[in-house]
RNA sequence: GCAGGUGUGAUCUAGCUGGUUAGGAUUAAGGCCUUCCAAGCCUUCUGCUCGGGUUCAAAUCCCGACACCUGCACCA
């Protein structure tokens, strides 16, 4: 039925566009200065969009999943970045021509001549384009210095200390960072995921495609941390019969459908947690209105992959500009976590219960202090200390013999230990847990693209409008935007037939019935009844009510279905729970 | 970032070989009319992307900036 086709359709596409910006979805945003590239701003409608799609990804994640919802700043201190790698990965460094000033990356220029050139520092890559003699490929020019370009916004906290900060490039890093609290939290249990949705920062080179490819841009991201040793995954028992077309990274030109069940037995998808999001996934694209043979998870090939990412599927949407990636599964493996904790010196580790308690017999110094105390005043405690680095079987060799420890101490000469005051203890310990490093699998949704990949496929162009008679003043083409109720920014229209006999104060009543159950309303008597209902097609509005002169007699109320002009009469007091039915789908 | 193209009310567009108050359509607002799918009539709001230059005179020609589009490069 939608009249979305496959290839470009130029004219649809800007038929789309000039409409959504006509009706307030989304703009190039500081517009009256010009417009900023990458930056644009959610309007009224937009922002309900935006939020009706983030309520439904929250009812997956949070309410369905059991993920722990949290938000977290979107500037954090270099530090942060530095352990996470991005500070260093999440740049390229780039070198100009000084002759024709082509820019070009310094790795790339040495592919073939350095190895593993993408590893180098901005130093050595400078000498290695010197030792090398690389000239500018363009016009044979010399280049200019390597510079870093760092894809992160840059910012400093605080007046005075101007410590250097930036903006995130993903919500995740918050989330690694929290881990031994959120672990805590939920009770140490293994496995779990938490979610963030938030805003991330990109510095793009050059930002186009309008609203896919932004500097400023809604995420909603989830990290699932679970036990690697731990085999199978039960609930993806969900998805095992789950269809889904894949492009594995083994065969980048071939699209194959396969259940994620036999993905996951033949190899091609590295574990089950990781199939089971891609489950996920798919279920929520679905939910919002992505058509199912529009979608397919493609496999990142390994020089792709971001720093961290052991393996990646994205799920791709075909729009009008193409296959567009809109979420990201990584398997994120330990890597965040180790990072982090190598960065900050804490542990960032869960205990996993092992089969059975594991007996450790060991022998232990053990000394007398109050033999040593008198002896060495001062020096006890160094003394002691240096006793517990001995080894067991060189104490064990003295005791036997009877004779004294020779202790050294640095810059305070040797010193004999009477070997009365050290014992040796058999110690037994009992440990029934062992830590472990989670990993981590990412599922990371671009709510701005999925916003683009809803709407393209929402939008459909008539020729006239649904029941149209009369056939003079034809205006273009009749739009309609079938977006799914749940997500429709407005849930019902209301109007008067006519601006008369008292219709409008039983609408404006029923638009008040209406706000009470949380439903979002549009009021309006203006033009004619056709061209009201012509208004809500236009903005994705599912449900409108119309107030006639039957409704004066009987209490009842017409409600029309955008989606076919049908229309049923109900009475007024049932309208409320009749569209929420309609919404939920029940 | 480079190269090329484009830039006229909210949207789509005419004008662009310089010369009256920049024209139209849609939308929007107010009213008239109207018992169900952008009807009609009246009234009204909003514009030459910005900054310089050439000229008696610039939407129009030139330069620069910004934005958008296409290609290249880049892309977690």
């Amino acid at each position: 039925m939608s009249s979305f086709k496959l290839g470009k359709e130029p004219a649809m596409t800007e038929g789309l566009y000039s409409l959504l910006k006509r009706r307030g979805f989304f703009w190039p945003s500081y517009g009256i200065y010009g417009g900023v590239a990458g930056f644009y701003d959610l309007g009224p409608l937009g922002s309900l969009l935006c939020d009706n799609i983030e309520t439904v990804w929250k009812n997956i994640f949070i309410v369905s999943e059991d993920y722990l919802l949290v938000d977290c700043p979107s500037i954090a201190p270099e530090i942060a970045f530095k352990s996470s790698g991005h500070l260093e990965k999440f740049s390229d460094h780039l070198t100009r021509c000084l002759n024709c000033s082509t820019a070009f990356r310094a790795d790339h220029l040495l592919e073939g001549v350095v190895e593993i050139p993408d590893t180098l520092s901005r130093n050595e890559l400078e000498g290695a384009l010197r030792e090398n003699d690389i000239e500018c490929p363009v016009c044979g020019g010399k280049l200019g210095e390597v510079e870093e370009f760092n894809l992160m916004f840059r910012t400093t906290i605080g007046s005075g200390g101007e410590k250097t900060a930036y903006l995130r490039p993903e919500t995740a890093q918050s989330i690694f960072m929290d881990f031994s609290l959120l672990y805590r939290t939920n009770r140490e249990r293994m496995p779990f995921g938490v979610a963030q949705i938030g805003k991330g920062f990109r510095n793009e080179i050059s930002p186009r495609q309008g609203i896919l490819r932004l500097r400023e841009f809604h995420m909603a991201e989830g990290e699932f941390f679970f036990d690697p040793a731990v085999h199978g995954f039960p609930p993806f028992e969900r998805f095992k019969d789950t269809t889904v077309r894949a492009v594995p990274n083994n065969d980048p030109g071939s699209t194959v459908e396969v259940t994620l069940g036999k993905a996951v037995e033949n190899g091609m998808i590295c574990s089950e947690v990781l199939a089971h999001h891609m489950g996920i996934t798919m279920s929520f694209a679905l939910k919002i209105g992505i058509p199912k043979d529009r979608m397919r998870f493609r496999q990142h090939l390994a020089s792709e992959m971001a720093h961290y990412a052991r393996d990646c599927w994205d799920l791709e949407v075909e729009l009008s500009s193409g296959w567009i990636e809109v979420v990201g599964i990584a398997d994120r493996s330990a890597y965040d976590l180790n990072q982090h904790s190598k960065g900050s010196g804490e542990e960032l580790a869960a205990r996993r219960k092992l089969p059975e308690p594991v007996c450790q017999r060991s022998t232990q110094i053990e000394v007398d202090l109050k033999v040593l105390g008198p002896i060495f005043r001062g020096k006890t405690a160094r003394i002691v200390k240096a006793l517990g680095e001995l080894d067991i079987s060189h104490v064990k060799r003295y005791k036997e013999k009877g004779e004294p420890l020779m202790v050294e101490l640095p810059g305070e000469g040797t010193n004999e230990v009477p070997i009365d005051a050290v014992n040796l203890v058999e110690i037994e310990e009992r440990t029934s847990h062992e830590k472990f490093i989670p990993h981590v699998v990412e599922p990371s949704f671009g709510i701005d693209r999925l916003m683009v990949a809803v709407l393209e496929h929402a939008y459909t162009e008539m020729e006239s409008s649904p029941l149209r008679e009369k056939e003079e003043g034809e205006v273009g083409p009749y739009r309609v935007l079938r977006l799914d109720p749940k997500i429709s920014p407005i849930k019902c229209g209301v109007f008067p037939l006519v601006n008369k006999d008292g219709l409008s104060d039983i609408a404006r009543r029923i638009v008040q019935d209406l706000k009470r159950f949380g439903l979002t309303t549009y009021y309006d008597h203006s033009g004619s009844i056709g061209r009201r209902y012509a208004r809500m097609d236009e903005i994705g509005t599912p449900f409108s009510i119309t107030v006639d002169h039957k409704s004066i007699e009987d209490d009842s109320v017409t409600i029309r279905f955008r989606d076919t002009a049908e229309q049923i009469r109900l009475p007024v007091r049932d309208v409320p729970t009749k569209v929420l039915n309609m919404i939920n789908g029940t």
